[in-house]
RNA sequence: UGGGGCGUCGCCAAGUGGUAAGGCACCGGACUUUGGAUCCGGCAUUCGCAGGUUCGAUCCCUGCCGCCCCAGCCA
């Protein structure tokens, strides 16, 4: 079940569900996630998810998973299986209900046959560009085919000689007789059959000829009596077919309603772009870190609970719109400061001599793992003479509001000593190379006997046991808020953003080689960062980093 | 100039006849062994524009303006 999830707001969909309900015109909530599984699942299906399987738990009724497999020619059975880990990741249960419309063929076969005789539908022997021609324009209503007014008993025929691969493929197809002059485009008589000689991943070569969208959606719904099917705006042209479809066929009365599809600043969510980006190698794959797939997000860091919040965050309306992705990052810093424990790590190392510090002595410091969790614990964190810290922790000719270390400047290490700059070593191209401090012995674990304070608090490592990482720093896959804005004779791969990725080495604590795949950590002051799930190894650590900590001093830097 | 939709704070988004929720972002301040977190405070006399109805309109009416979708045998 899936009442665990937390529930979403207030929106025009809950109202006509409410509605309905009390009226007595519905008696139950039954929704469905209709994935293609021609390409992987991205965050704006995450919104699709959340608002099926969440109003679903919030009325007490269901959610089908259904693949919406109509189309053999970009189906496979790998994007099935990684559909079903992404949505089950997101921590949705569809129990039992796992549905195919390429299952329903027969019936909806069946159902063509019931619509001829009805004389609703015809087999036409237009080809494409016919068909296109006789659809007239925006402005202008289309003409009749020359076959629209074959006898039941011929199209009965023809109908069932296309399905026995009498004719070749694009010879025919089968179309629904409505109303050539609609203002409607989808009414002009709409394609429900095409021949087709293709593999069906599913049904192999049992069909020569496969249900349109128009024709395989709807009915699919009205199969699994789905009283709400929900859908994105651009569906809205279609909804009058699939009500005339459900009319003339005289089935279970399935409601669609459409929503705003679900934009955000700095990247794409389309699969057809998504796919262009995999298949040009613009990103190493679908769960490339920098993807908005979920299974990008996934090894980025993104705890599922994060996006499912986030997803709760955003409301479900019908204006288009870009959600900041500043969102986003906010719900994954909410709950991984909750969850992730935390850790140091030098991302650019600067080495520090503690000279009164005896040459070889080795101790162990405790840290607290998770301030905001005391069951988290506490750990050992090796300390020794020579250290590393953060190059931007250092200053030596710093401005006022600087806390961290400069030359006679006192810090605190985390969890470790007070130290004080006493001199400052560079290399003969005057850069500095290695401070030279002391330490206080009395401030062990980072309090003065003396209550002396100090501003400042930076991270460290310990230069002899320090842990070689490799780190991947992500940034915004696209420049442009809105990468689809492209300029005059561009695309939206021109506003790819060269610098989406860095990889540098950082010095952390040992234990961090010991971390799991897939493990979030905060790296204090610095971010949150997961171990990655295809090339991290005790041998070779490798993170990511999922997002950055907010950084007010970084961002006053950048105002003055 | 056909049909279908949408326009409420920088970004999302409630509200739909009784005088503008909330979140993100942003700006202050408190606190702090992460310049993190947390806490407190600020942030639309105004709801695309113009008329009208009404005691009263973001919500009703009329007319404009702007934006999005549709001419696949894709979904």
């Amino acid at each position: 079940m899936n009442d665990h999830l937390e529930p979403s707001g207030s929106h025009f969909i809950k109202a006509i569900i409410e509605g309905e309900l009390a009226s007595g015109k519905r008696d139950a909530v039954r929704t469905r996630f209709p994935p293609e599984p021609n390409g992987y699942l991205h965050i704006g299906h995450a919104k699709a998810i959340c608002l099926n399987f969440g109003l679903a738990a919030e009325f007490g009724g269901t959610c089908n998973l259904r693949f919406d497999d109509s189309n053999p020619l970009s189906e496979r059975q790998e994007y099935v299986d990684s559909i079903r880990e992404d949505v089950a990741w997101l921590g949705f249960d569809w129990e039992d209900r796992e549905y195919y419309a390429s299952d329903y063929f027969e019936q909806l076969y069946d159902w063509a046959v019931v619509l001829i005789k009805k004389g609703k539908a015809y087999v036409d022997d237009l080809s494409a560009e016919e068909i296109r021609e006789h659809r007239g324009t925006l402005t202008e209503p289309g003409r009749e085919s020359p076959y629209r007014g074959r006898s039941v008993e011929e199209n009965l025929d023809l109908f069932e000689r296309m399905r026995n691969g009498d004719f070749p493929d694009g010879s025919k197809v089968l179309r629904a007789k409505i109303d050539m002059a609609a203002g409607n485009l989808n009414m002009r008589d709409p394609v429900m059959y095409r021949i087709l000689r293709a593999e069906h991943y599913r049904q192999g070569s049992a069909w020569s000829i496969y249900p349109t969208y128009d024709f395989a959606h709807g009915q699919s719904d009205s199969l699994e009596r789905i009283t709400y099917s929900l859908c994105t705006l651009e569906f809205e042209d279609h909804r009058p077919l699939y009500d005339w479809f459900i009319e003339n066929l005289e089935i279970f009365p399935s409601r669609q309603i459409e929503f705003a599809r679900l934009n955000i600043s700095h990247t794409v969510l389309s699969k057809r772009k998504l796919r262009l980006l995999v298949e040009d190698g613009h990103v190493a794959g679908w769960d490339d870190p920098r993807m908005p797939t979920l299974s990008g997000l996934r090894r980025r860091g993104y705890p599922a609970g994060a996006v499912r919040d986030f997803c709760n965050r955003i409301g479900i309306a019908k204006a288009d719109s870009i959600v900041d992705l500043a969102l986003l990052q906010h719900c994954a810093r909410e709950e991984l400061n909750r969850t992730a424990l935390r850790r140091m790590a030098v991302l650019d190392p600067l080495k520090v001599v503690i000279e009164n510090y005896p040459e070889g002595e080795t101790e162990e410091l405790e840290a607290v793992n998770n301030p905001e969790d005391d069951s988290a614990g506490t750990r050992l964190v090796p300390f020794s003479r020579e250290l590393w810290i953060e190059r931007a922790d250092f200053m030596e000719d710093p401005p006022k509001k600087f806390f961290r270390l400069a030359p006679g400047r006192e810090v605190r290490l985390r969890w470790g000593y007070f130290i004080t700059c006493t001199d400052v070593v560079r290399n003969d191209s005057g850069e500095v190379v290695e401070l030279r401090c002391t330490y206080d012995p009395e401030t062990r674990g980072g309090q003065a006997p003396d209550g002396r304070k100090v501003r400042g608090t930076i991270h460290w490592v310990s230069a002899r046991h320090a842990a070689p990482l490799e780190i991947r720093l992500y940034d915004h896959l696209f420049t442009r808020e809105n990468p689809n804005q492209a300029d005059e004779g561009k695309s939206f791969i021109d506003n790819l953003n060269p610098d989406s990725v860095t990889v540098r080495t950082a010095q952390g604590e040992p234990s961090l080689a010991e971390a799991k795949a897939g493990q979030s950590f905060q790296f204090e002051r610095q971010g949150y960062f997961a171990a990655d799930s295809r090339d991290h190894s005790s041998e070779r650590p490798v993170f990511n980093r999922t997002v950055t900590l907010r950084d007010s001093w970084a961002r006053a830097q950048k105002r003055s």
